[in-house]
This record gives structure tokens, C-alpha cells and sequence, in this order.
DNA sequence: AGTTAATCGAGACGGTACGTCTAGTCTTGGG
DNA sequence: CCCAAGACTAGACGTACCGTCTCGATTAACT
């Protein structure tokens, strides 16, 4: 019972063609950046024949966001929030570190193509979602619960809205170039979703 | 100290073509979708010549986007929150608005095709900042300051954080989908944030 | 010590696309005439991508030329003169026919912009020279170096310039339009030849 | 009875927007070849609109050939063969220089790309018979029938056929590339005549 | 001298074709 | 059967010119 009828055989993949595409990608990227890359070139770079990249990637975004995941992915592997005790010490923790990701140069322009390709892309945002950023709200949602089981938060307090209220705000400043992403705003927001949900 | 060598005189400019663009572009969009549009499909149905488009606008984006402003503009010309002296009702409504626009199926795919290309081409960022986004941010924080002065505020609220925490977790979970985009959300937020900065 | 940098490989050439290219450009070429006739037009008509065009033929001129030697160069396969051992009757037999060709209105129009063509591009110059011109030229300069061999030329004839002195009135007569072609003005010439070199 | 319509009045011409134009045409041809010439850069470098050179000539190679016999009418003003007596002498001082001039690498590209002009235009091509072929031919025939009646032809020679066996043979080379141009070939070809049409 | 009409420089316009680039598919030959 | 290589159809790109069409601003001839 395939699901295609010719959906090519995993297990024969080349391990040796997948990095090398990826790595060019990765690479490629970050010289001419997102828009100016194409699969020819990634072809080209990677010593490999086009068909090879259509055979198990649908899209140049695909591919792109394929090799930063697989550049990001590791790196978060251990992905939690510190948990010191005090909620307000950590959550400034990680939206500072946060802003300051954002705040990177290096990061906005391949974040920036990378944002708007998985925004339109609604296979890409699934992947999206599933490896990097439910995981990240998971883990925050996590910290809250266990601040809100302490009576840190309201017993009420609706940790979905908590993290949107968190992270939405960097973003949107973010996406918009509304002002600067330093530490001291981060430290706002954190006050803010505190003095709105706080015990 | 001219900017351009080439720059054309706009005095000299056919509105006819002007609007048959704009109106091709839009209708283009609406029934294939942004990412299928290309200016010679534009130039076809509009009856204009390529380079009348490229005379005086710099890329696909900037037509479409204009096409968009052109249409929006003038819809929002006495662009204003309500004021009946109860801050949250007024924040409420403008919000629930603005969650219901986000959350309609005809805006999603325009909002996001045109939100990527703003994210990624700085010139377009900065027109739809202007002509958009300020005009609706300095609207809201008129609201809220006249608020502040009421009292209905803290004293040392900041003003662009609470625009920030207003619309951010809105956008926020508009583009990730993660959840409904309802009135009740946007009353959360509302009460959040007067949560946070309410007197 | 490769010539070109990205030659494409003759070998994996299709054939199928060569001659629908050809056949198209042969038969664009009599329906709307050379000048009118478009890489775009061809490719169209051919059902073949623009590409496949610019990758293996430099120019316009070069396919239509490469059409209509196509056609030519199979139909004088056994290219000869006639030797009769009566060499005044084999050159007039010959240039009455040359004269009846140039003569042909269906003719004129294509010749003089494929001659157009041919004496501004050194490239396609050179391939006519070697595809059709040159043989001619030998043939006959054979039929008269056998008639010069049997006493019926000057002993000290230039075979160069009497090949020339045949075709060179003719052909600027018919460039020019300077009078009629007919069989009556091919034998004028060559009796007029003949009166120069005859022994 | 006009025979158009919008018939420009020649009275109110520009004399010096008509030279500039010919200057500039002249120039470009010299500089880029006639190839790369467009009307627009003509206008650009004439300083001028493009309409005035529209409103004046039918197309580009009109121009063109304009510039081309503006320098060169004057030149052979007072155009006619030397009469010396010696009939061979003055063909082979004709010939010569006719010679030395197609041999003469500045004047074989614009050469070229004019008579490719001609050949293809009819318009044209009367233009430059009756203000340059034409006249050439005439003188070349004058000569010629001066020779005659001097008996120094033969009584029934043709002095149409004399002059193409004449011009022919050197235009047929040059245009074909197929030999030096040089003073023995123009003196072979005089013999040739000579030995063919000579009393 | 004042009016009128055409030419002028300038350049925007609707178009066509250019030659290049990339997409995604197909074919060939090697492992 | 995967792979590297690359030719194939298709079509958009952005540029260059075409020939036509307004614009004012000179001109030139004719009231």
C-alpha cells in the first residue's frame, strides 16, 4: 500500500549526497543569501545531480530550512528552560538570550527568509512547528506550569496565552524593526506577562 | 545630489496605467495567488507595456503591495480607536477586529504572501511601516496615553511596550497557527496587558 | 586546451529537436520572410525550448542558414559540372540555370537575405564558403582545367579568374538589379569569357 | 494633390538638427558598427527627438546610407573616367582604386553592412542606384563607348555586359572573400575584357 | 507685432524580442 | 536502482528598441 506510486526507497539513500547537499545549502546561504540561491547551484556546489535533490526534497525552502534545522536542531538538544527557583530570573534568562539571537545581524537576514518562506508554506511551518517551535513553548509552557503549581502564577493563568504573550512581543518588534531587542526590553516583557499573570 | 541617474518624471506619469497595474495586481493575486503573479501576467492583463511597470516600481513585490496599500488606504483614511472613556471595551473591540480579519481564509494567504515579502525587502518594510503600521500603532497609543491620563494607567506605563503586548501575541499566533483567532483570544490579551499596566 | 568553456556534449544531442527546429525555421522563413522571422518564433513553432536554440547555434542567421543548407546540400550531392568535350555548351548550360535561379522571385527574396546575412558574419561566411560556395567554385574550375588540359583554354589561363568572370557578372547583375537574367545574358557571358581565355 | 497625408514641410526643417543626425549616424557606424546602431542612439548623440529623425526617414538604414552618401557624393562630384587615349590604362586606374578601396579594412565593415542593407531594402536600393551605381556605371560606359567609336572595341560590343564583366568579378570576390584585391587582380580583369571585347 | 501652426527636444507609452536563468522532467551511462 | 551529468520543454526575468504618442518650448511664416 504505497502512498506514491513512485516514492523512491529510503534505505538506499546516500548518506554521503545528503550532507554534501545540505552543507552547500548551508553554505550558499549564508554567501548570496536566500533569495539568490537555487537548486542548481546547490547542485553544482554539492557535486550532485539535480534529480537527486527533487528525489527527497519538494522545494528550495525545503532544502534551506532542511540544512539549518539540521545545523539548530542539535545544538537545542537539551532543550529546557533553567529553573533556578525564581521565575522572573529565569524567564529574563531566555528572552534576553532570545533578543540577543534576534538582535544578531548574522541572524536576521537568513531568520528573515526563513521566516517568510515557512509563513507561506504551510508543509514547511508543520515541520517548523514540530521541530523547533513546539518543542521551545513546550518547554516554556513546562517552567510555567511548574511556577504556577509553586503559586507563582495565578492558578488560573492560561499558559498558552502566557508563552504568546512572552515571545509575540520580541517578534512582532522584531519582523517590524520597532526598536531595539536589547536586554532591558526583555526584562519589560517579562514584567509585564508577570505583573499580568503573577501570583 | 540626484539619487537616481535615470529617475523618470512622474509628472509626465499615465494615470490610465497607474491604475490598470494596480487593479491587474490585485485581481492576479485574488484568483492565483502571490507566489504565481509575475509581472508579465501583470503587464497582459493591464494592458502596459513590461517596462511601464518597471519604470516605477522596483520589483513584483512593490506592485502588489501598492495594489494592496491602494486598496487599504483609504478604507482606514479616518483611522481612529473608539473612545467611549472604558479603555478595556475599546481595546477589546479594536482587537476582536483585528482577530477576525487575521482569522479570515481570504486575508490569510494575501496577509501572509505580503507579510513574507515585507519581512524580506527592507524598502518594503519601511513603505508598509509608513503608510500602515505607524499610522495604526501611534492611533492605539493615542488611546491608551489619553488613558494614562485618566488615570485609567499607570503613570509609568510605557507606550510602545503595550502596543507591542496588544498586537504581538495576535500576530504571533496568527503566523504560527497555533491556536483560534477568536474574540475570546482577543479579550485575553486585553485583559492581560490591562492586567500588567492597568492602574 | 578546450575552446569553449561550457560546450555542450554533441553526443547527447536530440536529433528529433534539431530537425523540427530546422524544418520550422525553413518554413518561417517562406511564409514571413527573414526578417521576421524570431528565435521565439522558431522555438514556437518547433515545439522546442529557446534554450535548446542558443545552445547549439550562435545567431538567427545561423539557423536559417543551417535550414537552408540542410536542404541544399543533399539536393547537388553529386555536384559536377557536365563535360560534353563541348565546353562553351557545358558553361552556358550552367549559367543558364544559375541565371533561371537567381531569376526566381521565390528565390530573391530568400537569397538576398541569407546573402545579407552572410556577408556581415565572418562565421557564416566562412561555412558558406565551405558548405557551398567552394565546391562550386571547384567544380567548375575542374571542368575548365580539363578543357585547358585539352587545348581549349589559353595555356596560361587563371582558373581563379575565370570562375570569377563567370559568376561575378551574373551575381552582381542580380544584386543590383541592373537587368534581366536570362539565358540569352548567361550565354553573353560566357561567350565574352571564352573570347578572353579561349586558346 | 498631396501623396500622404502628414506630409512634413521640408521648408521648416531644421538644417541643423538634419546635419547632427548625420553626424551622429556617421559616427556610431564608425565606432560600434551599423549592427549596434539604434535610432534612439542616434537621437541620443544628435541630440534630438527621436520623432525629428522619423519624421525624416523611413528607418534606420536609411539614415545610415544618408550619412554614407553625404560623405561621399561631394567626394566624387565631378565623377568621371580619365580619357587618356589608352583605354587599358584608364580601366586599370578605375579598377585600382576600386580595388584598393574594397580592400581597405575600415571601408569592408561598414561596406558590407551597407550593401547587406541595400540588397535587402528596395528602397534603398534605387536610392543608391540612382545617386551612386548608376552614375558609376554611366561614366564607366561613356569610356567605354568613346573607346568604341574609336575602334578600339569591337563595333557590336555590349557596354552593359562590358561593364558588369568589369565591376562583377571584383565585387563577386570581395563580397565572398575569395582573393586579394590588389592592382594585378584589377589587371587581369582589364585584360580579360579587353581580350574579350577588344577590337 | 501678434497669431498660428509646424517642428523641435524630451521621453512615456504599448509592444516585441532579446539572451539568460531556473524550474522540474527525462535520458544516458557508470557503479 | 541510485547516482552524476546534463539536455530537454517551458516560461519569467529585466533590458533594449521599436514606432507612436503626448507634452511644452521654440521658431517660422502669415496674417
Amino acid at each position: 500500500m504505497a502512498r506514491q506510486q513512485n516514492a523512491p526507497d529510503p534505505s538506499r539513500r546516500s548518506e554521503q549526497s545528503r550532507t554534501a547537499i545540505l552543507t552547500a545549502a548551508a553554505g550558499l546561504v549564508a554567501e548570496i543569501g536566500f533569495g539568490k540561491v537555487t537548486i542548481e547551484k546547490i547542485a553544482a556546489r554539492a557535486g550532485v545531480g539535480k534529480q537527486t535533490i527533487y528525489r527527497w526534497w519538494p522545494s528550495k525552502g525545503a532544502v534551506v530550512f532542511d540544512a539549518f534545522l539540521a545545523a539548530n536542531e542539535n545544538a537545542s538538544g537539551g532543550l529546557a528552560l533553567p529553573d533556578t527557583g525564581d521565575l522572573g530570573a529565569d524567564l529574563r534568562t531566555v528572552l534576553r538570550l532570545t533578543a540577543l539571537e534576534l538582535d544578531d545581524p548574522a541572524f536576521d537576514r537568513t531568520g528573515r527568509a526563513l521566516t517568510a518562506e515557512v509563513l507561506t508554506d504551510p508543509d514547511l511551518l508543520r515541520e517548523y512547528r514540530q521541530r523547533l517551535l513546539d518543542p521551545l513553548l513546550e518547554v516554556t509552557r513546562d517552567r510555567l506550569r511548574a511556577a504556577r503549581d509553586a503559586g507563582q502564577l495565578r492558578a488560573d493563568a492560561d499558559l498558552d496565552l502566557a508563552v504568546e504573550l512572552l515571545y509575540g512581543p520580541l517578534y512582532y518588534r522584531w519582523l517590524h524593526g520597532l526598536g531595539p531587542l536589547d536586554a532591558g526590553y526583555a526584562d519589560q516583557v517579562v514584567a509585564a506577562v508577570l505583573g499580568a499573570l503573577g501570583g
